[in-house]
DNA sequence: GCTGGCGTTGACGTGGGTGTCAAGGTCTAC
DNA sequence: GTAGACCTTGACACCCACGTCAACGCCAGC
């Protein structure tokens, strides 16, 4: 199989194979006319890393999965490196969205207040009969 | 008040100043010797500037409470156009957030399943008197 | 033999907010 | 006058996962 019909099975470009390769993550044998050529097992590896990828790993963090399989393991994440992975990837993910509920909270209380003053400033506007009132 | 001294009083750098002058978010008057001039009024434009950047604003997004600010509203959010970017930027985190909760929840299934599979295993190498209760 | 569709490598661009360096000008203090 | 602290502009570096383009090689079909 050469590169342009793995990428297209597995979902991505040539580009993004080319790169996984220059990082050492997805290597390829290659064809006597200096093809890249892949088996169904590199398909397999491809559609590992995509599936991390869609979960927000970076493609470093796939590495240990992927090696993992290569290892002749079922799953990517039958390895102890692969399960701290998770793992770092939980604390990161939880750490992330504390933070982004944090500035959501804050951005609300500003919107909030805002709207406020501004509601403020038009009712004073609107009904200075509390002026007339107090004369 | 020259650009260190600005830099320092809003816990910045001159280069971030320089770069905010570029984008023409924060200009600046010029000394007679090319120096950049700076007032007070600059030191609490940079300061609406930090305050939205620490709640996760970009810079483009902070231009209009900036010009708020500086077409002499009391506050940088007391102009519709601040509140439109209040709003979408609760959207966006809204939706940020959804995002990161479904990955975390995915990512924290597929590593249960893992720790069963090795726990799984760990148990049927531990104790194959299942092969002797059977004989 | 030629066209078109594959493949190859290499290099630069993207975005955001700076860090850092180079090569110089300006001001203050001694 | 000179050292040192400040300022100027301009430019490149960073991160990440590629997109895009250039210039070329390989191969199948007509």
């Amino acid at each position: 199989m050469r590169i342009g019909e793995l990428a297209e099975r597995a979902g991505t470009t040539t580009r993004a194979l080319r790169y996984y390769e220059q990082l050492g993550l997805l290597p390829a044998r290659r064809a006597g006319n200096g093809y890249r050529a892949y088996d169904e097992g590199d398909l397999r590896l491809l559609r590992e890393i995509r599936t991390l990828q869609d979960f927000g790993f970076g493609l470093e963090e796939t590495r240990p999965f992927v090696e993992c399989l290569r290892a002749g393991h079922p799953e990517g994440d039958s390895c102890p490196a692969s399960l701290e992975v998770y793992e770092r990837k939980l604390a990161e993910l939880d750490d992330c969205i504390a933070r982004l509920q944090d500035a959501r909270a804050r951005v609300a209380g500003q919107f909030e207040r805002a709207v406020r003053a501004r509601d403020d400033l038009a009712a004073a506007e609107q009904s200075p009969r509390c002026e007339l009132t107090k004369e």
